[in-house]
Parts: structure tokens; C-alpha cells; sequence
DNA sequence: GCGACAG
DNA sequence: ATCTTGTCGC
């Protein structure tokens, strides 16, 4: 895979400014209608047959660390099938800054993305697509670099707030989580993402909801939709526990 | 000045 | 994200 718009490689030796314009320009370049030809239903877990042609390549994305290395690993499946595996190691040149994580974490990951050799359909990141201070997330920023659909799952609230309590909902729930003033380039109000509880237990430990926001290509519903179709009694979807575990391994190795 | 803050 | 033992439960 190779970026299809290197302008907007994220470079961390650009100043502080420079990033968030070439955020607003990420911004203005993504694309968050659903601009994919396959059939979001064929994305699953399983072995099933499509109903429409080949199943959709999903891309699940994480990365870890090695003291001032970053480890990005990439696993590629068809439903419960792996095809490919790739990662990268490179040195982390900035800090962890929160809106920036893109200019930190995106050496090591199109690194990795530029070793694949088949072309995922989708590219599911562990961070956040549009809810991020100028909607250039992780997920949106290499969405738009590499021009493939693409999704943030986030562990945590980065911006924006959800329409609704989100504590101790049932699996399957979801609600908006629209922009906040924080938000420098979307009106107050918009809907940027979705809190989605992805998994629950019947009792005690309440587990927290998931953010999913769009990257590149996908809209908010359908974003949600396909993460709800990837958790595998999980409360992240497979790609990216695939990708974590991978994560882990290869970093073993450099130590 | 205070609070918030993906990984 | 990462540093870490034990512990509860299916």
C-alpha cells in the first residue's frame, strides 16, 4: 500500500502550528459520507459466505512501545481469517501531545501500512477519526493519506460530548456524541461520533462504552455499524486485538 | 488561572 | 501507552 496524498504525511518535525494546519486541511480533504463499494454487511465475524461478491480485507491498526520506539503492527482478515501481518519499528521524534498523536504514532504505522502487500478495505485504528479537536484524528488523518475507508475506535473521550449518560448501558446501545467548543471546525451540536456500549456484563464490573467516529469514507452510523459487526463478544472489535496481540509480540522480539 | 486531554 | 502480582470467575 502506498500513500495516495503524501502532502499530507503527517511530519513531526513540522512546528506545533504547522500540524494543526495541516489538520484543518486533513479535515477539509476527508470525506465522511459512505464512499466504499462493498456491502457493510458482508463485514463480519465467521466464516460465512458473502451475499454480494468477496468479503470485505479488514485492517486492524495499534501500536506499542520500546522505550523511544514506536511499534506499529497491522493484521489483515477476512472475517475469521488472517491473511497478513506487517509492522514497522521507528524512533518516536515528539512527545505524546493530546490532539497530535497522529505526528507521533504515524511514522511507525505508515511504515507498516507500506509493507502490505494486499489492499484492505477498511483500516480500523485504535484512537479517534472525527472526534478530535479539527475532526483530524488518528483514523482520519491516515484514512486520507493512504485515500481508504476508515474507522477510530477510542477507549476514551478526547473531545465532544455524548448526547446522553452513557454509564451502565446495555450491549448494543449507542448514542450520539456531538461537537463541543472545542471543536474548532464544526458547529456546536454536529454529530462527530457515537458512545457505543459494545459489551456488558449482566452485574459488576461496568464496562465503558466505546467512541467511534468515522476517519475517511464512512459516515457516522455506518461506522458504529461496522465495529458492532467485528466484537466478537469482545469489547473491541477483533481487527484490533488481533493487532494489539501482534503488537506484543513483535515487540518482544526487539528487546 | 482552572480544567480537559486518543495513545 | 507503560510499570506489575495476585485474584475473581466462567
Amino acid at each position: 500500500m502506498r500513500p495516495v496524498r503524501p502532502e499530507f504525511l503527517p511530519d513531526p518535525a513540522l512546528s506545533r502550528e504547522e500540524m494543526e494546519t495541516l489538520q484543518f486541511d486533513v479535515a477539509a480533504a476527508a470525506d465522511w459520507t459512505d464512499a466504499f463499494d462493498f456491502d457493510p454487511r458482508d463485514v463480519s465475524l465467521g466464516t460465512e459466505a458473502s451475499l454480494t461478491g468477496e468479503r470485505p480485507l479488514v485492517a486492524g491498526v495499534d501500536q506499542a512501545f520500546l522505550g523511544d520506539r514506536g511499534v506499529s503492527a497491522v493484521v489483515v482478515s477476512r472475517g475469521d481469517t488472517v491473511v497478513e501481518r506487517v509492522h514497522a519499528v521507528t524512533d518516536l521524534e515528539i512527545p505524546y501531545v493530546p490532539g497530535l498523536l497522529s505526528f507521533r504514532e504515524g511514522g511507525p504505522i505508515v511504515a507498516a501500512l507500506e509493507k502490505l502487500s494486499c489492499d484492505p478495505d477498511l483500516l480500523l485504528f485504535d484512537g479517534s477519526g472525527r472526534i478530535h479537536f479539527r475532526q483530524a484524528g488518528l483514523a482520519t488523518h491516515l484514512g486520507v493519506v493512504f485515500d481508504r475507508p476508515s474507522v477510530g475506535v477510542a477507549k476514551s473521550l478526547l473531545c465532544g460530548r455524548p448526547t446522553e449518560d452513557v454509564d451502565g448501558r446495555p450491549e448494543g446501545w449507542r448514542t450520539d456524541v456531538v461537537a463541543d467548543d472545542t471543536v474548532e471546525n464544526a458547529d456546536p451540536g454536529e454529530v462527530i461520533g457515537h458512545a457505543y456500549q459494545s459489551r456488558q456484563y449482566d452485574s459488576e464490573p461496568i464496562i465503558n462504552p466505546l467512541y467511534v467516529s468515522p476517519g475517511h469514507r464512512v459516515s457516522v452510523p455506518t461506522a458504529t455499524d461496522l465495529v458492532s459487526r467485528l466484537c466478537g463478544g469482545y469489547k473491541l472489535p477483533e481487527p484490533t486485538r488481533r493487532a494489539d496481540a501482534y503488537a506484543d509480540e513483535a515487540k518482544a522480539e526487539y528487546r
